[in-house]
DNA sequence: GTCTATAGGCAGATAGAC
DNA sequence: GTCTATCTGCCTATAGAC
C-alpha cells in the first residue's frame, strides 16, 4: 500500500549538505556545491531554505532528532550499561568510518562563526547528550555493572568529550583504529576493576 | 645592552592570525581583519606572507615549536608524573579562559579544506604530543606512580583526545567548570587506585 | 616595507520568466 | 518548483608608486 518513500528535494539537500558539513564543517560548502551535486541551481536551494543559516537549523534539528532516536533505541535495549555506552561509540565510529565527524563536533569547531539559533541548537545537543550518558552510568553504577567516583553528570562530560575529541584527533591522526583504541579507554573509565 | 624585543610586523600579524585562528577557524579570520586589527592594509600582509597558506604553514610551525619547548620544560621538572599531566592539562585551560581553541584542535575540524603542508603539521603536532604524554604515563607507570593497563601510547592517544574534546565542547557547553571536570576524569584515568 | 588601486573569483541572495 | 540572469559584497592576490 504504501509507496516507495521518494525523497523530497529539499530532503535531498539536506542529506548532501549534512553530508559536507561533517566533512568541511558549516562554513566549508556552498549552494553551489549541493546545487551541482543534485543537479540543480542555488535558486532552487534558496527556495526550500531561503538563508544559509535556515539550512543550518533545519540540518541540525533532523540530526538532533535523529542522534535522539538512536539514544531512545539504545536506552531501550535490555543489555548491561557496559553494553549501551560501547553502542554509544559504535555511533561514532560509524561517521569517523564515512571519513566524517559528528555535526555538532565539527560545527563546535566554527561555534564563534555561527548564528545564534544554530548555537543553541549545538549547546542542546550537547546537553542532551550528556544527559543521557548521565542516566546510563547513574543507572549502571546502581546495579554494580559500573564502578566509578564522583557525580555521573562528570563522568558523562568526560564519555562526551573523549568520543568528540576522538573523532576530531583520529580523522587526522590515526584513523579508526586509534579511535577505538582511546574510545575503548574513555569507556574504561567507568569499567569495574579486574578482579 | 640588549634593546627590548620591539615586535616586527611579521609577528604581529602572526600574533593577530594566532588568535583569530584559535577563536574563528583558519577559514574564518580574513587578510582584511588582520590588516583592519594592525591598521596596514592587506597588500602588506601579502608582502610578509604571500599566500594565506604560507601564513597558516608558519603559524602552525611557531605553535608547535612554542608548545614543543612548553612541553620540554614541564618534562625537565622533578616531580610526579601526575603533576606533569597536571601542568599538560593547565596549557589546554589557559587557552579555553582567553576564549581560545588548541591550534590543532580546531584546525583538525578544518582539515579536509587545508592545504596539505598544514595537514602534515597538524598530525606532526599530535603525534608529538602523543609521544610525550605516551612517555609521562610510562615513565610514571614504571616509577610506580601512576597505574593502568594497556600501552603507554593508547594511553597517551586518550588523554589528548579528551582535553582536545573537552576545549571542544567546554567552549559551547559549560565553560571553564566543566572542562576542569572532564579533564580531571581524563587524567584520573592513569592514576592509582585509592587504597 | 607600506601604500593605492584593482583584478578575478566565489559567496549568499533576489527578481522575474516558465 | 525550477530556471536564467544578475546584484552586491567579500575574498585572495597582484601591479606598481612611494
Amino acid at each position: 500500500m504504501a509507496s516507495p518513500p521518494a525523497a523530497s528535494t529539499a530532503d535531498l539537500i539536506l542529506d548532501a549538505a549534512e553530508r559536507r558539513a561533517q566533512s568541511f564543517g558549516f562554513n566549508g560548502f556552498s549552494y553551489a556545491d549541493i546545487a551541482d551535486e543534485l543537479k540543480v541551481t542555488t535558486a532552487t536551494i534558496h527556495y526550500h531554505f531561503s538563508a544559509k543559516s535556515d539550512l543550518g537549523a533545519d540540518l541540525l534539528q533532523r540530526y538532533s532528532r535523529r542522534f535522539a532516536e538512536a539514544l531512545a533505541e539504545i536506552g531501550g535495549r535490555e543489555c548491561s550499561a557496559a553494553a549501551q555506552l560501547g553502542a554509544y561509540a559504535q555511533l561514532y565510529e560509524d561517521v569517523l568510518r564515512e571519513g566524517r565527524l559528528c555535526l555538532c563536533g565539527i560545527l563546535a569547531a566554527e561555534y564563534e562563526t555561527l548564528p545564534a539559533q544554530m548555537r543553541e541548537q549545538i549547546v542542546a545537543f550537547f546537553a542532551s547528550n550528556e544527559a543521557w550518558l548521565a542516566k546510563v552510568v547513574r543507572v549502571g553504577r546502581e546495579r554494580g555493572e559500573l564502578q566509578f567516583a564522583g557525580e555521573p553528570r562528570d563522568r558523562a562530560m568526560a564519555i562526551l568529550c573523549g568520543l568528540e575529541g576522538a573523532l576530531l584527533v583520529a580523522r587526522a591522526y590515526g584513523g579508526v583504529e586509534r579511535f577505538r583504541a582511546a574510545a575503548e579507554i574513555v569507556l574504561a573509565g567507568a569499567a569495574p576493576a579486574a578482579a
